[in-house]
RNA sequence: GCGGACGUGGCGAAACCGGUAGACGCAACGGACUUAAAAUCCGUUUCUCGCAAGGGAGUGCGGGUUCAAGUCCCGCCGUCCGCACCA
């Protein structure tokens, strides 16, 4: 008996593979009357290499691709390269490669360790976001979008590194200062590229409710992003103003003179109304600072706060009184200060507030330091009016209105509508929603992106690129010596004369944020190879929505929301039908690979593989000093606590590495790398190939009949395992119980081991479906023992081209069920009755039974509960 | 602060609709085979009382609903995640 040699065996198989062309998607002529099912991984940043940690992922959506193409779908499963971003031009920097060559050779690395894994993708649908027949069409998309009112320029506060001269996202800044340069960030307004995704905020919100094979989770945080909030915009007439600000002629508008605008929720809480708070940055703040030093001075104290968690949390509410006075809408006698407050938000609403403390926090902190009335308006229920009082903490929930003339008496709801009927019928407000979500600016000042495809000329403006002259490419001699741009600086690249009038111009040398090229991907797998267009509308009507989309939680708002933008952008633009929008009709967002670290005792950090186990203790294997064995953490390449794939492959296979990565944890958590859990995969395979190999061919010769005893004694408790674990498994990997269903393997193997009798022909041919039904079962999981196991059984060509097994209902249906027996709820013995054994002949065999009978003697029975093949209590006392 | 998820043996976990808690794997222990080791095979393994048969307790804590609760309800405690001065 031979040993399983995954080192020949799985190169042997992805060989075959690859000649019988098995993994390539049908198209929809070719494919006939079978269904489709589009399964997808989001793609790779080809960052360097890959490790067993990356692997989870594609082994997830590799186990549904090669189970949805067994049960007869015609199946797209394809593979590509996030490949444009910033890391591409870090190398760039700092090791004098250029972006383009740096990100190739890291694609052929990593294309090749992928291969390793024996996924069973369509390598011809390939393609690299970098690659300007990919990105020709993200440009010409980003003109039909501009063209249809969706891409705008507008400015826009943005992270500006002063050193590196280039503007940071959000992530890339690190207690206010740039994760490269470490300079402290300054805020600029920059004219910016904008998508208009706000104009979607609605759909994007409503449609949630339709992605129900979405994590809940997901959907969630979607629609917080999004964050709608319904209520009321007023307009607080000004009364007093310092003089400084101009003076209003009789109809005369001046931007400092005009009614301030406040968004509120709460519009019932009008006559609770103590002051008006502006954001420090507010048009009207900014214009009184200019005449007064004192607010110049709070103003710059703002700027200056920090905005992470901690600080905010400390922050004492502040503000400063600004001389102006403001009309209430309801009472035009009842005059209102107007301060400028350090809480107010100018990004969110109009940057104004009006204060109520009695129902908000915030407004109560800020009244008590400032000495503003406190007014309850807001009965809690069942509160007394005459003794209800508002100290320290603000009533925010809901109630009854009082103190508030007309609206007294009413529930919070209804005078929230009815205060909104009042201030439009004064002209003082409307009904108004407000989102959470703003529009996306795309602008980045790099150069290892999709360049934008405008011009600016002096005499026409910012003008697109005529169609024809797409793609814009991007220049190959760009230099990488000096911070900033190197688009900026290229001596000639943006140097071209106008589309329109053919004057002098330049081009736009912003690039798109590297989210826009994975936001619609998907779409181009459809039909990889469309010169003229980003795909085939067809080829797209097809394939789209994806089936199945698997990929990590961090992704759960952005580019899934952007994804999400995109589709029905390109539906708008004609491209695509889709009348859903939606494009992942489904989604899994999987657990990581998570593992020890190790840190050397002189403080290094250490790979597995430099360590060693040694008399129950880790020790560094270059210094024999005890190692630090740190927190578990997700594999990364900084904490080095990563198995490389290349060397797990050749030492394990990668059916090992695919089997464990799924085996111990439930697919959505984190699953630990350890030793131990790869020993138990590899003893699998093994045990799994060896009795295969014992028991050799099991594919019936032509016109052979099971032999008699098949259908009795361990014969048929066998086959009954085995019918019901490919029921089980079935469901198990259609509802992602990966886990699970790797436990039912172990199960139907131990059967199989324990099932040996040579002499037993009835047993034998039990033995040969089980091991034939296992070989299909495990096959979405370890194709390539699948594989060898299928032919040194007998049957040809491919188990992953053969059809899902089905289960023998009469198989998979037991025929006697054990019921246990309960006396009060306490399990006192069980009986076997025939399966579906009417209730009064169960319940006689239980009250029979003599484990049980001596439980009830002395006793009255006063209930006897039987649940149909389930248990049966007996209730005595 | 707001929102969400979760809490089960030494460990990863299973228990899908309220119906035998701990399947399966890891680790540990005992045994077989072996000169020995590895590999493999057979067994034990929630805690507790008991020589045993058998009993008792047990799913973070405290209550409740039910014939029956890991599962449902109420209140705590803890861990993790998301958002965060959102008016």
């Amino acid at each position: 008996m031979s040993r399983y040699n995954h080192r020949e065996v799985e190169p042997k198989w992805r060989d075959k593979w690859a000649r019988a062309d098995l993994y390539r998607a049908l198209s929809p002529t070719e494919a006939k009357d079978k269904p489709k099912a589009y399964v997808l991984e989001m793609f790779p940043y080809p960052s360097g290499r890959i490790h067993v940690g990356h692997s989870r992922n594609y082994t997830m959506g590799d186990v549904i691709a090669r189970f949805r193409r067994a049960m007869g779908f015609n199946v797209l499963h394809p593979m590509g390269w996030d490949a444009f971003g910033l890391p591409a031009e870090n190398a760039a920097m700092e090791r004098k490669v250029h972006p383009r060559e740096w990100t190739y050779a890291n694609i052929a690395a990593m294309r090749d360790q992928l291969k390793l894994l024996g996924l069973a993708i369509d390598w011809s649908r390939e393609i690299a976001t970098c690659d300007p027949a990919y990105y020709k069409h993200q440009q010409a998309m980003f003109l039909a979008f501009w063209k249809k009112g969706l891409v705008y320029r507008k400015k826009q506060k943005v992270n500006w590194d002063p050193v590196d001269n280039t503007v940071l996202a959000n992530e890339q800044v690190v207690d206010g200062k740039g994760w490269r340069s470490g300079a402290p960030v300054e805020t600029r307004e920059l004219e910016q590229w904008m998508f208009r995704v706000t104009a979607y905020a609605d759909d994007l919100l409503d449609a949630i409710e339709t992605l129900n094979k979405w994590p809940d989770k997901v959907r969630l945080m979607q629609a917080n992003w999004i964050g709608k909030s319904q209520g009321a915009n007023i307009w607080w007439q000004i009364a007093e103003a310092p003089s400084f600000l101009p003076q209003l002629a009789e109809g005369e508008r001046s931007h400092a003179r005009d009614p301030i605008p406040v968004f509120t929720t709460r519009p019932d809480t009008l006559f609770g109304a103590s002051f008006l708070a502006l954001a420090p940055d507010h048009p009207l703040t900014k214009a009184i600072a200019e005449h007064r030093p004192d607010v110049a001075a709070f103003v710059a104290e703002c700027a200056q706060l920090g905005t992470s968690e901690a600080e905010i949390e400390k922050a004492e509410k502040k503000g400063i009184d600004l001389g102006v006075r403001v009309r209430h809408p309801f009472d035009p006698d009842w005059i209102l200060p107007v301060y400028a407050a350090n809480f107010v938000l100018s990004t969110y609403g109009s940057g104004a507030i009006f204060g109520s403390p009695a129902g908000d926090q915030r407004d109560l902190d800020f009244a008590r330091k400032y000495n503003l009335p406190v007014t309850p308006v807001v009965l809690p229920p069942g509160a007394d009016a005459a003794t209800h009082a508002i100290d320290k903490v603000a009533y925010t929930e809901h109630g009854t209105i009082y103190n508030s003339r007309f609206l007294d008496g009413l529930s919070t709801r209804d005078a929230i509508k009815r205060a909104i009927q009042e201030l439009v019928k004064l002209g003082r407000g409307e009904a108004t929603t407000q989102y959470r979500l703003r529009d996306w600016g795309v602008s980045r000042q790099r150069y290892w992106g999709c360049p934008i495809p405008a011009i600016h000329c002096a005499k026409c403006g910012v003008v697109p690129v005529p169609e024809k002259d797409l793609p814009v490419a991007l220049p190959d001699d760009a230099t990488f010596d000096k911070p900033g741009n190197p688009l900026e600086h290229h001596p000639t690249w943006k140097h071209v004369s106008c589309p329109q009038c053919g004057g002098k111009a330049t081009r736009e040398t912003d690039t798109l944020d590297t989210f826009v090229d994975s936001s619609w991907y998907y779409a181009r797998f459809t039909d990889p190879w469309n010169e003229t267009k980003p795909f085939d509308k067809e080829a797209a009507n097809y394939w789209l929505p994806v089936n199945q989309y698997v990929g990590g939680v961090e992704h759960a708002v952005l580019h899934l929301l952007y994804s999400r933008f995109f589709t029905r952008g390109m539906r708008d633009c004609g491209l695509l039908d889709l009348p859903s929008g939606e494009p992942f009709a489904a989604l899994f967002t999987q657990g990581m690979v998570v593992h020890e670290t190790y840190k050397s005792a002189a403080g290094q950090w250490l790979l597995p593989e430099e360590t060693e186990v040694k008399d129950g203790a880790r020790i560094d294997l270059a210094t024999g000093k005890p190692v630090d064995v740190g927190a578990i953490e997700k594999m990364s390449k900084s904490k080095k606590n990563v198995v490389d794939l290349d060397a797990f492959v050749t030492d394990f296979g990668a059916d090992v590495a695919r089997w464990f990565v799924l085996s111990d944890s439930p697919p959505e958590r984190d699953v630990e790398w350890t030793e131990g859990g790869v020993q138990g995969a590899w003893r699998f395979v093994q045990r799994v190939w060896t009795l295969v190999e014992d028991h050799g061919r099991a594919a019936p010769k032509p016109g052979e009949a099971p032999p008699p005893g098949a259908g009795e004694g361990d014969a048929l408790a066998l086959r009954q395992l085995a019918h019901r674990t490919v029921k089980g498994i079935t469901d198990d990997i259609e509802s992602f119980r990966f886990n699970v269903a790797v436990a039912k393997c172990y199960e139907l193997v131990n059967a199989i081991a324990k099932a040996k009798d040579t002499n037993n022909a009835g047993l034998m041919f039990a033995r040969g479906e089980a091991l034939k039904l296992l070989t299909q079962l495990i096959a979405p999981f370890m194709p390539h023992l699948a594989e060898e196991c299928w032919e040194k059984l007998g049957f040809e060509p491919f188990v992953s081209s053969a059809p899902w097994p089905v289960a023998d209902p009469a198989l998979a249906a037991t025929n006697v069920v054990t019921l246990p027996i309960q006396v009060n709820g306490k399990r006192r013995g069980e009986i076997e009755v025939a399966k579906g054994a009417p209730e009064n002949e169960v319940r006689e065999k239980a009250l029979a039974d003599a484990a049980v009978a001596a439980f009830l003697s002395g006793q009255t029975i006063r209930k006897v509960i039987v649940v149909p093949d389930r248990i049966v209590n007996i209730v005595v006392g």
